[in-house]
DNA sequence: ATGCTATGCCGTCAAAGTAC
DNA sequence: GTACTTTGACGGCATAGCAT
């Protein structure tokens, strides 16, 4: 199922068959949520411009977010139209793969090949299913593959709630540093230094879950303009297809 | 108005990955 | 080996929409 049509960049993606614009997109959206971190997990500022990704387990599609036309990738700190040249199309084919534009900002796709969360039965654990399923790696490591790995903090979108956070952070962290060191002597001391790890502990988790839910958001977004994208793309087809067939229809005529 | 359901966000825990 | 980071899972809370 590895359909793929690249001269007027027309794609047949099985992703859009038999879905209407407009309705594909909530469904994915609603769909990704509850995709596993072992399926397939992205991490973008801007255009990502070819993609393969796994469907229903050992099916994969490859397709295309329009290479030769205006793409619109949805950032999480902004809606940002790019328009995408042929030079930082890069193509993905297999899984695990990380693809980056040859411009300023830095891209990241990572697919990892995997069965479906569905092979799950509700009987068994949760437990046992993390136990099943493979971590995906992380940002950080996909980076290092790339031999990039200094960039990224940098060329991730400046978060404003982020910075935001930070202060809040450091101003929280400090305010509890404050509070823990006029606390007591001796065995008091112990105490309140696990108390104080435990806070700085929980106070970085919160941050960094935040984090993580705006990477995860972000990869919605992208994932949705694709849908789009392939619906596009297939209604191209479908209409070059059907022109070809009357051409043909009038030449035998 | 009330109850129900769906949805979204958050904090926390746990486990795997990563850095040192 | 250990401390730190990342992220799925889970439960709680708030809100919106709908049916009664």
């Amino acid at each position: 199922m590895e359909s793929m049509v690249e001269e007027n960049g027309s794609t047949v993606d099985p992703l859009s068959q038999g879905s209407q614009s407009g309705d594909a997109a909530p469904a994915i959206a609603t769909s990704v949520q509850s995709l596993s971190r072992s399926q397939h997990h992205l991490v973008a500022s801007t255009s990502i411009v070819q993609l393969t990704l796994p469907l229903s387990g050992t099916t994969q599609v490859q397709s295309v977010i329009q290479p030769n036309q205006q793409s619109v990738i949805q950032t999480a700190t902004n809606i940002q139209p790019v328009a995408l040249s042929k030079a930082n199309v890069i193509l993905v084919s297999k899984p695990n793969s990380v693809i980056q534009t040859t411009q300023g900002s830095l891209q990241t796709l990572q697919v990892v090949e995997t069965g479906s969360d569905d092979s799950f039965s509700d009987e068994e654990s949760p437990k046992k299913r993390r136990d099943i399923l493979t971590r995906r790696p992380s940002y950080r490591k996909i980076l290092n593959d790339l031999g990039g790995g200094e960039i990224a903090e940098g060329r991730l979108p400046p978060l404003e709630s982020s910075s935001e956070c930070d202060s809040n952070v450091d101003s929280e962290v400090s305010s509890h540093s404050l509070h823990y060191q006029t606390a007591y002597t001796g065995h008091g001391v112990v105490v309140e230094d696990a108390a104080r790890k435990r806070e700085l502990r929980l106070l970085k988790n919160r941050e960094a879950a935040r984090e993580c839910r705006r990477k995860k958001k972000e990869y919605i977004k992208c994932l949705e303009n694709r849908v789009a994208v392939l619906e596009n793309r297939n209604q191209t087809l479908i209409d070059e297809l059907k022109s070809l067939k009357e051409l043909y229809q009038q030449k035998t005529d």
